[in-house]
DNA sequence: CTTGATGCAAAATATTTGCATGCTC
DNA sequence: GAGCATGCAAATATTTTGCATCAAG
């Protein structure tokens, strides 16, 4: 779900922050940007590493993945939610949009679209002066089948 | 900031969830809610598990504060955000509203309130015949004061 | 009294760091 | 070449657990 920007725009955007901060383009930082972008979903640092061994043949080392993520999610190239027992999740930004709804029963996350909290968003952003590079809302509750299941018990 | 609910209204509100899951009102879970509440604020567990020692008569281990925050999380009484290199922080649900502006520079957490968004949160739950408990959303980016200091520099 | 909760300390996880070496720019 | 980035492994930090004991309902 959620309409993606190609990888070679994302590659390039990437290449453009590391320069304008000084950071270079490493193999390494390339391999945790595409594996996040190849692979949709939400992942843990470890997952992301191990996806990283089974897909690339370029080593990377687990601090470079705990190093790329902290980059990624601050040049908001990626995002993150983190949610009760479960740890930190990362997924790859600058989709179109970017809720979440999490069920704290089964734990899925439901993924949606809306135009208006987007557009209230930079509104907001703006009254506040403030340059927006990323954003990740999650509503927290139970799904449907949840609900079901608990009305039977 | 944010209009809050009374604390007495919050601790009948947790004892009644309490209740209806079978757990226990407990000393200990009380003091977490209560410390959380007064301070508000965004909190570590460690940052909580301090302030109860030094606030707090009655003693309450590191891992029960684990314990509570993630159940006060699950039921919608607590929230979280996490970002960046610090960990997960804590603060009170239940408030007004509750949505975030992030600084990657400062790490300075503006907080803000908009009706509409929380009214099209509602809309979009109920369309996915999702029920609510909590919901938190993070805008990230840079604050007005950290993009002058760019600017200078 | 029955059942769940707590504290403790140990175990398991997760994350960060220092430093020699290797790669971008 | 200069300087940032990496991998490694050790050091930290964070979170969870088992279990004896305690307390709420």
């Amino acid at each position: 779900m959620s309409e993606m920007i190609d990888y070679p725009t994302l590659q390039e955007e990437f290449a453009k922050i590391l320069k304008s901060n000084k950071l270079k383009f490493t193999k390494q930082r390339e391999i945790v940007l595409k594996v996040l972008y190849d692979n949709q979903g939400h992942f843990s640092s470890e997952d992301i590493y191990q996806m990283i061994c089974e897909e690339s043949d370029i080593k990377v080392g687990i601090a470079t993945v705990y190093r790329t993520l902290t980059l990624l999610e601050e040049t908001g190239l990626a995002d993150s939610i983190s949610f009760g027992k479960d740890g930190k999740i990362y997924e790859i930004g600058l989709k179109k949009h970017h809720d979440h709804l999490i069920c704290t029963e089964c734990m899925t996350i439901i993924e949606f679209l809306d135009e208006d909290i987007e557009k209230k968003q930079e509104t907001i952003a703006k009254r506040h002066d403030f340059k927006i590079t990323g954003h990740t809302m999650k509503i927290v509750g139970q799904c449907s089948s949840c609900q079901e299941k608990e009305k039977i018990q």
